[in-house]
DNA sequence: ATAATATATCAATATATCTCGATGCATGAA
DNA sequence: TTCATGCATCGAGATATATTGATATATTAT
C-alpha cells in the first residue's frame, strides 16, 4: 500500500514526469545536466529525484562528486508500464546540455 | 498529460483505493451502499467516487434515484494495470451490506 | 588548509488536496 | 404539494505537497 502510493505520488507531478521521461531518453545525467536543460534551481530538482528514486524510478551512480541518475533495472512491469504510459505523453522535454563544468 | 495526472492522482489515496477495489469486488454498488460499507458520510464518498469516474476509472448508472457504480468498460490497458496492482494491495475491504431503504 | 563545484537538506511560504457539515436538487411516496 | 431518501456540490478548516533561498556536506583542485 505504502509503496504503491509513493509509486503513483511521485508521477503525479507534471515536474518529476518531465524530469523521469528526459532521463529516459538521456539514460544516465547528472543533477547538473538536468539543472541546464531545465533551468530550474538545484534543490528543487534535487528533492524531486529523491522522490522518483524513493519510489523505484530511479537509482543513482555516484562518480566522485557528481551523482548520476538511471532509469531503475531491472524495473518491474507496473514501473515499466508507467514509463510507456509517459511516453505517450506529449510535453517538451529539453535537449540535453552539458550543465557541469568538467564538460 | 492532464488525464495522465488524474489518472494517477486518483489512486494516489489510500480512501480511494478502498472504494475502488470495493466496486471491483462488488461490481455494481450504489453510494449508499459504499456509505454503509465504510462507515463514511456520504459527501465525501461522493466527492472520491467523482475523481474515480473523472479519471475514467468508473461508469455510474442511474436508477430512480440511486447512482450505481461499477469498473468502466471497456477499460484500458493502463488502467487495467493499475487495478491489478490496487489488487495485490493488503488492505482491507469491508464486507457488501446493504445500505438503502430499498434494501 | 582554502576555494570551487556538485549535491542534499532545511525552514518558510505558497499551493493543492482532503474532510466535514451544510445546503441544494431530483426522485418517488404519501 | 409535502416529506423522506439518495446523491452532488459548496465553503471552511485541516493536512499534505511544492517551491524557494539558505545552508550543509562531500569531493577535488590549488
Amino acid at each position: 500500500m505504502d509503496i504503491f502510493l509513493k509509486t503513483v505520488g511521485a508521477v503525479n507531478d507534471e515536474t518529476r514526469l518531465r524530469i523521469l521521461r528526459f532521463i529516459d531518453l538521456n539514460k544516465e545525467v547528472c543533477v547538473c545536466d538536468i539543472e541546464n536543460a531545465f533551468d530550474m534551481i538545484q534543490s528543487r530538482i534535487s528533492r524531486h529525484l529523491k522522490i522518483l528514486k524513493e519510489a523505484g524510478f530511479l537509482s543513482v551512480n555516484r562518480k566522485g562528486r557528481w551523482a548520476y541518475y538511471s532509469i531503475r533495472t531491472p524495473l518491474d512491469k507496473f514501473r515499466q508500464n508507467i514509463l510507456e504510459e509517459i511516453s505517450f505523453l506529449e510535453f517538451n522535454i529539453p535537449e540535453f546540455k552539458q550543465g557541469c563544468k568538467n564538460g
